[in-house]
DNA sequence: CCGGATTTGTACGTATGTATT
DNA sequence: GAATACATACGTACAAATCCG
């Protein structure tokens, strides 16, 4: 943690990133605990904190109260083909639509708007658009 | 911010992602600063900026360093349509990535994947994805 | 164009609550 | 029930970018 034009959280961030990338954290394998980061990084909780919440906007880890912070493991994705003349808009959910998709944090939601009017709801990391060409 | 339920921040978020809604702060004005957020609501910054962070991730304002936040426009979106056996996978983009695509805090990314290999990486708040079927 | 005032960003500390183990 | 771990929320200080006269 030498470089000092970057922030630190960002810095601790890609180190993450990169044993998450790399295998040292596997899929659905625990990280260390936030105390333990702060010993072994000589920074305080918040800088951990800051440093894991960009992971998990990243979707590249879950974040569960009591529980340490977990590796997301690839959800399988489902096939959602495209018909017609629908229409699709990737955005992030509200916290409602959040909740009521039951979705973690930093997972976009793809929205699929029908030509009558309404729309139907995807989270983003579960489905799969495919051209009906 | 009476209700003891839910924590203050989400509340705030609550109450400002309203605000903006309903037209209170249209679309490119400025939110009060933090400062002002600070004494209006009595809560510490951390906790007001905790809220800013639920709406900028929610796609809904702009924050800039010095600046106070803006609600950020909806960006007009460009016709993207998926041709042959393209597939299209929505996701939160990692730092880099979003660095160079220029793109805000936020706003997840479209990566179209082509048969042969390679993929196309769009902005999702630019793009509309329409089915050429 | 400069410089001060304002505003946001980073980083630390402390305390307490709540969920999980 | 106890220990561990994460969540919320208050505080402080200083740095960096923007804004404005």
């Amino acid at each position: 943690m030498l470089n000092s034009y970057e922030p630190l959280y960002l810095q601790l961030a890609d180190l993450l990133r990169e044993r998450i990338i790399d295998g040292t954290f596997p899929a659905g394998s625990p990280l260390p605990s936030e105390q333990a980061l702060c010993d072994e990084h000589r920074q305080s909780r918040m800088t951990i904190r800051r440093a894991l919440a960009v992971l998990r906007d990243e979707g590249l880890i879950m974040k569960r109260r009591g529980a340490p912070s977990t590796v997301r493991p690839r959800p399988a994705r489902k096939a959602l083909p495209l018909r017609g003349e629908q229409r699709l808009i990737s955005r992030m959910p509200s916290r409602k639509e959040r909740i009521q998709l039951d979705l973690d944090p930093g997972v976009p939601v793809l929205e699929v708007r029908h030509v009558g009017g309404g729309s139907d709801l995807y989270a983003a990391d579960r489905v799969e658009v495919l051209s009906t060409i």
